[in-house]
DNA sequence: TCCCTCGGTCTCTTCGTGAAACCCAACAAT
DNA sequence: ATTGTTGGGTTTCACGAAGAGACCGAGGGA
């Protein structure tokens, strides 16, 4: 069978995969932060073959991650742009940017370093945190269904935790 | 051809793949942050096949993100559970999800919210912001290749900028 | 005009995905 | 001790998607 897809699963995770959680897809998305625009430019850059770059492409212009431009001086020639929902994905790059620069890589063997165009200074990095700046972790966290919760949904999040379940 | 690999990569987004791209994996995760940590957990929760979750399960063992152990009484029970690695993960995840919030559901139809579990207070969003907590967007930043950087990212993030090369 | 590049599409092979069947070890009930 | 059930997988197999590479028409520069 074909691969399983994520569009009716009531989860943000599963939508965002749904987008852009093919194998290309977000390297094409990170190339596009790193200005590429083109066709060509993709594909020189990732040596992806053309016509899953094309169906990629499609796809995130689909989602409204990229549009599609007419740059062509007398005729057609495309550039692929970031919209506003494509810039918002900034967040996400920076996440796994942030994860394997600490969990592959190592401090001190970054590939790449973000700075303020202005300052010159690093970014800080993501944090998760309370309202008031607090750091959270995973322990400190509580999930409850939402006003969009499907009944799937709300069976998951509300069922008992193992350790209550079944002692040891 | 199968899949290709982005091990070589020198590219935290193509290493964040490699570790946790492939499409089930993701979900996996989350669910052990939502409490999942037995291979029966995550297969009625994800109705995943069986061979494929077990396979998943392997690989995120290999790159140290669950660690798989024995709980059995008298002999062998599993239970995979996060490792610090795995937790480290969260800010991807809530990236993720917020992403998703925000350009999928729209605010109002979150199927899930997740709150301090001291406070009840909801999670601060994530912002990419400097050293000051300003608000960055991608126009400004600036990238530029780290200690870690191989030839071909130098090459990637030193080449001049689409507009300069061919202005329009 | 010629030629190269851009932006694809088509074909063909290979590989990963997923359903279902199968299997053995652990507990549980009796 | 025997039987049954659940847990945690492995094996088999068919199918669809991924990828390499050939091909192609239109654009644009010389």
């Amino acid at each position: 069978m074909g691969r399983k897809r994520f569009d009716r699963m009531n989860c943000g995770i599963a939508q965002a995969l749904e987008a852009f959680g093919d194998w290309w897809t977000l390297l094409i998305v990170r190339d596009a932060f790193f200005g590429a625009r083109r066709f060509g430019d993709f594909q020189r850059s990732l040596g992806i073959a053309k016509n899953i770059l094309s169906a990629r492409l499609q796809h995130l212009v689909d989602h409204g991650i990229f549009e599609r431009v007419d740059v062509g001086s007398e005729g057609e020639r495309f550039e692929y742009r970031l919209t506003e929902k494509g810039d918002a994905l900034l967040t996400v790059l920076t996440a796994l940017r942030e994860w394997s620069d600490e969990w592959v890589f190592g401090r001190g063997n970054e590939p790449v370093i973000v700075r303020d165009r202005r300052t010159g200074r690093r970014i800080a990095k993501l944090r998760v945190a309370d309202a008031d700046g607090a750091h959270l972790t995973r322990r400190d966290l509580r999930t409850e269904p939402g006003p969009g919760a499907s009944p799937a949904t709300i069976r998951l999040l509300t069922r008992r935790p193992r350790e209550e379940r079944r002692p040891r």
